[in-house]
RNA sequence: GCGGGCGUGGCGGAAUGGUAGACGCCGGGGACUUAAAAUCCCCUGAGCCUUGCUCGUGCGGGUUCGAGUCCCGCCGCCCGCACCA
């Protein structure tokens, strides 16, 4: 008895846009925070308005998709908001190439965008929808940064910047290559500028502990983080030099003092400008230390050098006179910019010491009687001190506790902290960023915009046919009264890092008054982030910054929650392999669509003639190895997109487009379409196989889908399909049937509603969208089989399996399994030494 | 160098210490059809003396009645950080 309507195949074509439609006009997925079901916040990290949506977007807001639409079935109020993550330099740069406005462009980008997911019918609240570049968003965000002004988080000073000297701009770190701008290949010069900061080191601590808190991260991230973050405990103390200055050093392991036998200092250290003023060598050796390369590869070969100063530092317990050099592996970044170098026991100071003739003393070993055991590279691991005055004999422990101790009863310095991690420079001297919302005043100095003088907006009418910052630039903008004393003065023209829009970005999807940046009671409601699922790429920054944030926000009373993700999920690249030709020594890419593909290889449509298949990598315009989400949607519908983004490959791996797989899984949507138009609501009768078969697959389809394993929730809806186009008609496969329909509706979400309200009409038993609807009950009871196939071994081989009630005793299931002719044969007469019976699952006959 | 992860069929991958290869893709065979598409059924790790047997989860050991899984030692690949004192 199949109905009509199911003989023809699902169009997906017409499908998706009307339920599309549905769900809007219904406004299904609006969050409401005043809801009394318990609350459940997914979150995607938001995209950049580039232009169009990449497959890479699909694949992460479909797990996102499924997760929230699973939530909703089971009772939560979801909140599953989108934004675009607005401000930033490409905006910019197709102003510069393409002569349109950055706002122009970026809201066009977002239209398009917009457009592209809603065809993939994700459950999203639109209402809540945020544009970073909204004066409506940057200006509360301009009042979150006065009110860390005003907390002391935020300060100015001056820093060195990147400059081009051509763009006659400021470059980020990524932007130069080999010393280069990318953009203009001017040499890049380093200029001091005074720069806005935010002491996200004030946390360096309490983000660091919180790291051990976050149990739903990835291992990966957290380990990046706590190295980015880079605590180290040690000891700073000063030389005394022979030129009678005194030299702050910084080391971790002071055990090792008495091995020192050279200092050593950067070559942009203030002693080494010093000695460069007067000494051409030392000036010449700086300037060469200046040219070295800082790549990976030039850092792992660079030969340690340095320059004799010709001062000497005056051991600080035995009074030897030691060297002190300029040394080209030194930063001046971290610690003192200057350090007591012990060969015995750093790889660095033993090369250097190595290549200078200078003394190499074992200050640690196994034990004491290893005291003058020779070393022929430095020994960093634990021991004892030796040949070290009054620390012979201590541990290494021990020996650091002493020595800080001394030096600090003497005064000369103290043990101490040190942090890798920086102050975080947000000053950018860019256009589309949010305007820094501070007046210099010749008389008052630095002055806070007053907050109803909010939002500072950007200046519409700006001019990027010159190098530089439009802001600065621009004709009237700057010019403002001084909010204190009335005089002119002088709006602040560098804006804020984008990392700053996108560090609070999940507080007002959660709150949005109009006239604050959030309600900390209505935050309370959501936060924190139940899962947050994005790029490993934001390992650090972003995800860092955001934590800052949080802090910063908690810190001045502004919310309560401290880590605002309390899961986060990192999803892996969608990859596909590249087609290509040789040119002589070019390598020519086509992309998918201009390429035949078949099982045998690949040729050009245009010629016939074949291609090279190369390497499965992940898609990019350079290889031209990308399929575009929207003509894939077009070709095969929104959810075999989804179900393809789903299926297979883990998803934290790598996820291999292809041909073949997409169209495997166009095919299961008519498969279960066909299905569903099986529904009999004339059938009767029991099948206790199936409806156990559906409560074990409900109940599995669960957990997986909860633990984010969507390849195994596939695999095992695939079976279900399976069990059910097997089985007779029943009422238990009707029940079956309305089962896998709940089952596949957070994947398949259009299929899932068109079947639905087709089904409905004949009885199936639901109301409304099966959005709205609930996931399947489970009866425990169901999820245990009362028959089990149970292995028997011999030797722990297996030679045979049997079928027996679920729970026979040991005894019963021992015989049985010596009854097995198979197992008898493989025996062959030997004694039965012992049996291990394992009840439901095996026996294993040991001879 | 340090840190994290991964090695399982032709491919993507399953597998609380208990029947290795679920599920999907590719491939092969068949049914239906005048034919094709669509659909359905069967086979599909390797080898062999094919009622079955042997081998098989990167390599070499070990623990165990039993190891893809645990332990020790290697090899290879991927990712991140990196002259951080």
């Amino acid at each position: 008895m199949t109905d009509p309507r199911f003989d023809v195949r699902f169009d997906a074509g017409q499908a998706d846009a009307r339920w599309q439609a549905a769900w809007d006009e219904a406004r299904c997925f609006e969050a409401d925070s005043a809801s009394t079901k318990p609350k459940s916040y997914v979150l995607e990290m938001f995209p950049y308005p580039s232009g169009r949506i990449h497959i890479g977007h699909v694949r992460n807001y479909t797990m996102g998709d499924v997760l929230a639409r699973y939530k909703k079935l089971n009772g939560f109020e979801v909140l599953h908001p989108m934004g675009w993550d607005a401000f930033g330099m490409p905006a910019e740069n197709a102003a510069m190439e393409k002569g349109v406005h950055p706002a122009g462009w970026t809201y066009d980008n977002i239209a398009t965008m917009k457009r592209q997911l809603r065809q993939l019918g994700f459950a999203l609240d639109w209402s809540r929808e945020i544009a970073t570049c909204d004066a409506s968003y940057y200006g509360h965000e301009q009042a979150l940064f006065l009110d860390l002004y005003a907390a002391g988080l935020v300060y100015r000073r001056e820093s060195a910047v990147n400059w081009d000297p051509v763009d006659q701009t400021v470059l980020a770190n990524e932007q130069v290559v080999d010393g280069r701008g990318w953009r203009s290949g001017a040499l890049v010069e380093k200029r001091k500028l005074n720069q806005w900061f935010l002491k996200i080191t004030h946390f360096a601590q309490d983000l660091l502990d919180g790291l051990s808190t976050l149990e739903g991260w990835p291992e990966k991230v957290r380990v990046m983080q706590e190295n980015w973050i880079g605590k180290s405990t040690g000891l700073e103390f000063s030389f005394d030099l022979s030129n009678g200055a005194s030299l702050p050093v910084y080391t971790t392991r002071p055990d090792t003092i008495f091995g020192a036998s050279f200092v050593a200092v950067a070559a942009d250290h203030p002693l080494a400008q010093d000695v460069a003023a007067s000494n051409a060598g030392a000036a010449a050796f700086i300037e060469q230390c200046k040219k070295g390369g800082t790549t990976a590869a030039e850092l792992e070969t660079a030969e340690k050098l340095g320059f004799d100063t010709g001062i000497t530092a005056a051991h600080p317990f035995t009074g030897a006179a030691l060297p002190v050099y300029i040394a080209n592996f030194v930063l001046m970044e971290y610690g003192t910019g200057a350090v007591m170098a012990v060969p015995g026991h750093d790889q660095r100071d033993f090369e250097f010491a190595s290549k200078y003739g200078l003394p190499i003393t074992r200050v640690i070993a196994a034990s004491a009687d290893q005291a003058d055991a020779p070393l022929t590279e430095a020994e960093t691991g634990d021991g004892i001190c030796v040949n070290s005055d009054f620390l012979n004999g201590l541990t290494v422990a021990q020996a650091k506790a002493e020595v800080i101790r001394r030096i600090e009863g003497e005064g000369r310095g103290q043990g101490k902290t040190v942090w890798r991690l920086r102050d975080w420079g947000v000053s950018r001297q860019r256009y589309w960023g949010t305007p820094i919302p501070f007046i210099h005043c010749e008389a008052c100095g630095v002055v806070p915009v007053p907050k109803d003088q909010l939002p500072v907006k950007l200046p519409e009418d700006v001019d990027f046919s010159v190098p530089g910052n439009p802001l600065d630039r621009h004709p009237t903008w700057k010019h403002v009264d001084c909010p204190q004393c009335g005089k002119p003065a002088r709006r602040e023209t560098d804006t804020l890092d984008t990392f700053v829009n996108s560090s609070w970005y999940f507080l007002r999807f959660a709150s949005q008054p109009a006239d604050k940046p959030f309600d900390a009671a209505e935050v309370a409601q959501w936060l924190p982030v139940e899962q947050y699922i994005g790029g490993i790429e934001h390992a650090i920054l972003h995800l860092l910054y955001a934590r800052f944030w949080t802090r910063a926000l908690a810190h001045i009373g502004a919310v309560e929650v401290k880590e605002p993700f309390a899961s986060l999920f990192t999803q892996g690249m969608v990859t596909h392999e590249t087609y290509s030709r040789k040119d002589g020594v070019r390598e020519i890419y086509f992309s998918p669509a201009e390429v035949e593909r078949s099982s045998e290889g690949a040729v050009l449509k245009a010629d016939g003639l074949p291609v090279q298949i190369g390497k499965v990598i992940k898609m990019s315009k350079s290889k031209k190895n990308v399929v575009d989400p929207e003509d894939i949607i077009a070709d095969y519908g929104a959810d075999a997109v989804r179900w393809f983004m789903l299926s297979d490959s883990p998803p934290e791996r790598d996820l291999p487009w292809s041909e073949a797989g997409i169209e495997g899984c166009a095919r299961f949507v008519q498969r279960l379409w066909r299905l569903f138009g099986q529904y009999d609501a004339a059938a009767s009768g029991e099948d206790k196989a199936l409806r156990r078969k559906l409560h074990q697959s409900v109940a599995a389809v669960a957990a997986d889908i909860e633990a984010l394993s969507f390849n195994k929730a596939v695999a095992r809806i695939y079976e279900l399909t399976s069990a059910i186009e097997k089985a007779a008609p029943s009422a238990d496969r009707n029940e079956a049937i309305r089962g896998i329909l709940l089952l596949v509706s957070p994947m398949m979400p259009h299929l899932a509603e068109e079947a639905w309200a087709a089904l409905n009409e004949k009885g199936l038993g639901g109301t409304g969208l099966i959005a709205n609807a609930a996931w399947p009950a489970v009866d425990p009871a169901l999820l245990v089989d009362d028959e089990v196939t149970v292995a028997v071994q011999h030797m722990g081989k297996l030679r045979d399996t049997i079928t027996v009630a679920k729970g026979l005793p040991k005894d019963q299931l021992e015989a049985l399994a010596l009854a097995s002719e198979k197992v008898q044969r493989s025996i062959n007469g030997a004694a039965v030494k012992k049996v291990i019976v394992v009840p439901d699952r095996l026996v294993n006959i040991v001879t």
